[in-house]
RNA sequence: GCGUUCUUAGCUCAGCUGGACAGAGCGUCGGACUUCGAAUCCGCAGGUCGUAGGUUCGAAUCCUACAGGACGCGCCA
């Protein structure tokens, strides 16, 4: 804000400084960076780009615009030239009194910027299937889509927030088939379970079902017994969970009675989760409404001539222009693949919301697909196709290696919430903090879902993670609950100072720390600009940090509530303004603010 | 085989639209609570930025090749 007006003055006096110097208008573009040591200064503008066209050293170049600004205006600050840079130092106190007052003003609305104004951002997340409950890979999933949606909101955008849950296919059939054959009629309510981790167990026990039956295959065949073998393939558990989709795509009662009822204990389970971590959505699509999508568009495309039809009957499109195979839209019966679904699924999305841009939230495995189906999309001439983006990210893996559900490996995110917020709340009794707090289990649960999204979040999105159960679990150091922590101090400070007096005197924030933080509060619109362009929470995370950090540093060393009234007063202010910031940053990442913990 | 992507300290990660000696956290070792909350702070040790070239006044950052890892290239989702 402030600091950055002054830095493109700067910027705009330097190059006329140039021209003048260089007598040319023809010269390689001011960069600027920042000087490694605060006391050289706070901008830094490198000349050694000049030194050739003036054919002069960089400092001699530098020398020559301190002499050019001695007889002509420019914008405040000091300056100094070394080692081929010219670097000016502002007296951020200077701008500290009305960007307080900004800060104060927009308070919970500080950051927030018109850059996507009048943008309507569709994002699409989660998306589960409806056999199993949802494990830390969904997390690094969920949290992105969260922190994005919140993100670009403060950025000015409209954004609806979307879910597609799988709940059809050969893998929900698989589940039914089994709670079938061995369910004896429980329920989750009988056996006290959470709806998603009982139909997951079906699912379990299916796999291993499904084990138990190839080997006995495999023994009988041994035996010999080829007759006993083949029945027994006949009644394959495999054959039997295609029969049993079949029978749902016809609408046979029974099978769809059973679907429904076990799709709705998974689904309350879900939401049950998602309620637990703070995920929401706008609007949920349901596979089931949306499988049959998409077909008529590519019989559409086949008759404009984008798509072809092979000799098996089968529909497809030639890649070659995006150096790509054939692939396939519509098999030869007819019937509908995933992709046909996702196309028919966007039409509908766009139909039902019109949205200038459609980001899909999903693992970078995927990337391949969205290729495809961005330019699918754009062959059929939808103009909105250009808005279409994946939001790719990086597979959250273990220190052994990948989450294995066969090995049974796979975090739960249920009991990792559960575990954090108990160890959370052992911290919270070791601390004795327990009698200064209204709620610790309230409490407990907050710094664990801080821990989380923080942890999840603070790794650029594009990077596979890795994720130590173990380890990773830490509330010291650069974590979430360091954050809350933080605030919870300054807001406690804030807390004691009680009622203050009106306006204060900047110029007595004479302390290094106290001219970061506010470059820092400055800062934050752009850091929140930024992360929105680029789709990056990491980047408000590693500012969180940079911010909490210089904080704690300052009030270690400094008193803020001091004697000296008018300096407490100027502190106070600075305090005030840091957890403002920090507290809007934390509502990006999902990171609860906690006034004690 | 082709494609996408990643490789920075013992471990987990920042830094990447090129700029001044490469930064944190964890872990190790050593300090700091009669003083605004020690979930904190300070210090020591620890790095050929995968390798080799190239572009440039300047490269962890851009380009190329190579090595290693991950993911993809289904009429699965």
């Amino acid at each position: 804000m402030f600091f950055e007006k002054i830095s493109d003055e700067w910027k705009k006096s330097i190059e006329d400084g140039l021209k003048e110097i260089l007598s040319c208008v023809d010269f390689p573009a001011i960069t600027r960076t920042v000087p490694p040591k605060s006391e050289l200064g706070d901008i830094a503008f490198p000349l050694f780009p000049y030194s050739r066209i003036a054919r002069k050293a960089p400092d001699k170049i530098g020398e020559d615009l301190l002499s050019y600004f001695s007889s002509h205006e420019h914008p405040e600050g000091e300056m100094n030239v070394t080692g081929g840079y010219f670097n000016v130092k502002i007296d951020v106190r200077s701008f500290f009194a009305p960007l307080f007052a900004f800060v104060k003003e927009k308070g919970d609305e500080y950051g927030k910027n018109e850059s996507m104004k009048d943008k309507k951002i569709m994002l699409e997340f989660s998306c589960p299937n409806t056999n199993k409950p949802l494990h830390l890979g969904h997390m690094r999933n969920d949290s992105l889509g969260e922190a994005v949606s919140a993100i670009l909101k403060a950025n000015g955008a409209d954004v609806m927030k979307v879910n597609l849950i799988n709940n059809r296919g050969i893998h929900i059939s698989k589940s039914m088939l089994s709670y079938k054959e061995f369910g004896n009629g429980e329920t989750p309510e009988s056996t006290g379970e959470k709806g998603d981790h009982f139909v997951g167990r079906y699912y379990v026990l299916f796999a291993n079902w499904e084990k138990q039956v190839n080997k006995e295959i495999d023994e009988l065949r041994k035996d010999g017994r080829e007759e006993e073998a083949k029945a027994l393939e006949e009644n394959h558990p495999d054959k039997r969970a295609q029969e049993m989709l079949r029978l749902w795509e016809n609408g046979d009662k029974e099978t769809l009675e059973l679907w429904k009822k076990m799709n709705d204990w998974t689904i309350s389970g879900l939401m049950e989760s998602y309620e637990d971590t703070g995920i929401s959505f706008d609007r949920i699509y349901y596979e089931s409404d949306t499988y049959k999508l998409g077909k008529s568009e590519v019989l559409k495309g086949l008759e404009e001539g984008i798509f072809e039809r092979e000799e098996d009957g089968s529909v497809q499109i030639d890649l070659k222009e995006i150096n790509l195979d054939k692939k396939v839209l519509l098999r030869k019966d007819g019937t509908t693949i995933y992709i046909t679904q996702d196309l028919g699924t966007a039409i509908k999305r766009h139909e039902d919301w019109a949205f200038d841009s459609l980001i899909y939230v999903v693992a970078s495995e995927q990337a391949y697909h969205f290729k495809v189906l961005f330019y699918i999309l754009k062959k059929l001439g939808y103009p909105w196709a250009d808005g279409l983006r994946h939001l790719s990210y990086g597979m959250v893996n273990l220190p052994e290696g990948k989450m294995k559900s066969r090995e049974g490996t796979v975090v739960d995110a249920d009991d990792l919430v559960h575990e954090l917020s108990e160890l959370a709340k052992k911290e919270i009794y070791d601390k004795e903090r327990e009698n200064v707090l209204e709620n610790v289990e309230e409490t407990a649960h907050s710094i664990a879902i801080s821990a989380l999204n923080y942890y999840l979040l603070s790794v650029s999105p594009s990077k596979d993670m890795i994720f130590d159960p173990k380890k990773s679990i830490s509330f010291s150091g650069n974590t979430g609950p360091y954050l809350e922590y933080m605030s919870a101090r300054i807001s406690s400070i804030l807390r004691k100072a009680g009622e203050r007096k009106e306006g204060f005197d900047p110029h007595l924030l004479t302390v290094e720390d106290e001219k970061t933080l506010i470059k820092l509060i400055d800062s934050y619109p752009s850091v929140v600009k930024e992360a929105g362009e680029n789709l990056d929470p990491s980047l408000i995370a590693s500012f969180l940090y940079d911010m909490a950090k210089t904080f704690s540093h300052y009030y270690h060393d400094n008193t803020v509530l001091g004697k000296d009234k008018d300096l407490m007063n100027a502190r106070l202010c600075l305090s005030e303004a840091v957890l403002i910031t920090m507290k809007n940053a934390f509502s990006l990442l999902k990171i609860p603010y906690l006034e004690a913990m």
